[in-house]
Parts: C-alpha cells; structure tokens; sequence
DNA sequence: TCTCAACCGGAGACCCGGCTCCATTTCCAG
DNA sequence: CTGGAAATGGAGCCGGGTCTCCGGTTGAGA
C-alpha cells in the first residue's frame, strides 16, 4: 500500500497528491471519514481518478493524512510525563487527547478504529498506546489514579468522548469538557467503587476492527 | 402524523400495519435506525408501497415503534424512586437506561435525538425527563450525589454511553457496563472536583435536533 | 351476491456515491 | 524538438436506497 519509496514520483502528480492530501485533511475535518471522495478530488482540483490512482482504497488516504495527526497523539502521552505529577498528567493527557477528537471530525474515528494495513499509521498508534500505558502507570504508583484502571479504560473513554462530540456536534460545542471532568473524577482513587471487569485487549483490538468500513476483504493484496 | 383517530382502518391493513411496526422493531434493534425501508417491508411481508402509505416518513414509523419503549424509559425513573436511598435509585436508573440503549441499536439513538412532530413519543420523553430531575434532586439533597448535577448531564451521559455501544458494539457488548460504573463514581458527591459550565438546556435541545434527519444545509467547497 | 372504495405490490424513476475505462494532455529524456 | 511513458479527467457503469405511479385485488356495506 504505502510505497512512496518505490519510484519517485512525477512532479506534477507529486503535486496533485499533496493537493489531495490537503483537501482530504480539512474535508475529513469537517465532515468526517465518509465524505464523498468525488467531493475531495474537487476541493483539491483535480479528477476523480488521479485521486483512485494515488489511493486505490479510502483506508490508503486516510492514513496519508493522518499519520502526522496520530504523531501528536502519541506525543501527547509524552509530554504528560514531563507533568510535576502522576494525576495532573493524567489529567492533562485525557483531556489533550479529547480535545484532539472534537476538534477534528475524522480523527474523532480514527483514534477508536484500526486501519490494519496501514503500517505507519499503525505504529504511530501503537507508540501513542505504549507511552499512556507509562502515564498510567505513573498515576497509579503514586496512588492519585485508582489501582484497577486499565489501558483498555483509555479506549472506552475515547469511544465515549466520540458519542458526546458527535451527539453534541455544533450546538454545544464544550460539551465534551464537562464529560471528561466529571469522567475525571471517576477515575480518581479517592473514593472509587468496585468495577466491573475490563474488556480483553483482544476483544478492544477486535471491536476496533470491526468499526472498520463495511466492505470485506474482496481486495487483492498489491 | 399520528392520526390513527381520524378513520378506522380496514382490518387487513390494521394487520399489516402491525406487522410493519413488529418488523421495523426488530429492524431498529438489530440494524439501528439507518435500516433500509425496503427490508423492514420484506421482513413484514409486505410490499414497500404498503409501508409508505401507512407510515409516510421513516421518523413516522421510529415514532409508532418506540413510543412503548420511551414508556418503559420513563417508568425507570419512577422505580428509581422506589429505591430504598436517593443514591442507589440514582445508580440503578442509570445502569437501567444505559442497558436499554445497549440492548436496542435503534433506542441507543431514540434516547439522544428528538423527533418535533411526533407528539406522543416526545411526551414519552418529557415525562421521563421530568421524573429523571426527581431522582436527580433526591439523591442531590441525600448529599450523595454531587450538588452540581443538572439534567442535562444525563444527556451527556446517554451519548457517551452510544458511543462506547457503537464503539464495542458484538466485540466487547459489556463494555459499556464499566465505563457506567466509572462514571458512577464521577457523580459521587465525594471528593468531588470543579467542573466546567454544563450545556444550556436549550443547547442540548438543539443538539438532539440537529441530530435529526439530513435536511442538508449548504454544500461548502472551495 | 354485487359493488366500489380501500388496499395492495412491485416496477421503475431518481439520487448518490464508489469505482473504471480510455481518449487526451503533460512531462522530460534523448 | 520530439516520442512515448506517465499522468490526467470525466463519462459512464454499478449497486443500493428512497419514493411514486398505477393496474390489479379484496373486504364489507347494501
């Protein structure tokens, strides 16, 4: 799929692909992942096919345009660590990461679904998973963040924050603030009831596979 | 659009009137409301001419399905009164009402979105409402639930709830039972932390319209 | 039993978005 | 300057969903 390394391109098409990639990016913004294609090959100015050829699947541009996005998503967890403390990290990590899903309508899918062969995306994602799993950690050793959270916690979070942003959308656009407090709060030691268990890592990976988009593998593997 | 009053129908078209709501119930819970009308037909074994004449709009047919169920929506408040103290009403309401949106594809939705000229059912829904504020007020004054609750909290809730259903959807389906209960604890009174503003009622009414059917605006490019 | 308004079903027009084929244009190497 | 590979764009086909038109059917009152 992504072989830019392959052959270079010709200038011109080099040019139209990131003219694509551009107008993918705001379209994807504005009106999330299932915006017409035709819509997309008109905003960036060129036909319908030179976008097909350059990305025979939905899946190959999305994740053109959004592996730089999921880079920021993963530093967000970095920079948590750089926080005085275990808890206001958390804190500022979780909200950083929603803040990130409402104010981007295609990211908003893209960080609770998996794009199974889009490698680079796919590891973007997979650093960002790793680095929270450390901010975890931290809150949870220092004892402000409860003992039975679990990374795949994150994840519910982030499908949740997608409900309150789509279903609040532009009418009450901080909604999702007042969420993710009082989410916040639930995730806070002090105080915390006992939980139901955790849904299986593999059980995540699978609910974020099957949100995937509805054809099947009918695709010859290029 | 609910003029059931104004003639009796014939008993062969009552039948089959009945039949469309059974089908479209089941339709709604498995497929959600997106379902193809077409299918819905087929599954009541009658043809698509049929469905349209009785029911003219798809929002006319999800208004004759769920009007029961918004009942029951309802109802749940009620029980929660019953409850032997304001917090367990509180916790058994919303674990109750979070099981019937994951229970059903179509209520998931019902629940957040509002359906102006379908009077009967958005009674339903006023009524639930008004009982909601009952048990909320109760457990608020039981000091045990957090004093800056308000109604549309629960709104906030409803959506976050869809999104995790969606989101875990067959792969993970008790998914949504942690993260109510995660939740649960950020609306204990109990080292309860500052929360942002909440929506404004009307924002929120706007919003469950907004989500309504796609009347659409301007088509924007460039 | 007869009659006709009420009812029925499905063919098909329409719209949309995905995707492809191919005649034409553009770049660039020789 | 020129030939041809690379790149282009839009016409057009397909599938799926909505909704209507109309000739045929049926139930219930007379």
């Amino acid at each position: 799929m992504t072989n830019q390394a392959t052959r270079p391109l010709r200038v011109d098409a080099e040019r139209n692909r990131g003219r694509i990639v551009e107008a993918a990016q705001a379209a994807f913004a504005e009106h999330g992942l299932d915006v017409p294609l035709e819509a997309v090959a008109g905003d960036a100015g060129v036909g319908i096919a030179t976008l097909y050829r350059r990305f025979p699947t939905r899946d190959d541009l999305i994740a053109a345009c959004f592996e730089r996005r999921l880079g920021e998503y993963a530093r967000a967890a970095e920079e948590a660590l750089d926080a005085p403390d275990g808890w206001t990290g958390f804190c500022a990590y979780v909200s950083r990461i929603c803040a990130m899903q409402a104010a981007d309508r295609g990211l908003k899918d893209v960080l609770t679904r998996t794009f199974p062969n889009a490698t680079a995306l796919e590891a973007q994602r997979t650093l960002g998973y790793e680095r929270s799993v450390l901010v975890l950690d931290r809150a949870k050793a220092e004892g402000t963040l409860r003992a039975d959270v679990v990374p795949e916690d994150l994840v519910l979070l982030l499908m949740a924050n997608a409900g309150v942003v789509e279903g609040a959308g532009e009418a009450a656009p901080d909604a999702w603030r007042r969420f993710v407090a009082l989410m916040l709060d639930g995730f806070r030691a002090e105080g915390a009831g006992p939980l139901p268990p955790p849904p299986k890592p593999r059980q995540v990976l699978r609910a974020m596979r099957r949100l995937s988009r509805p054809t099947e593998e009918t695709r010859s593997s290029s």
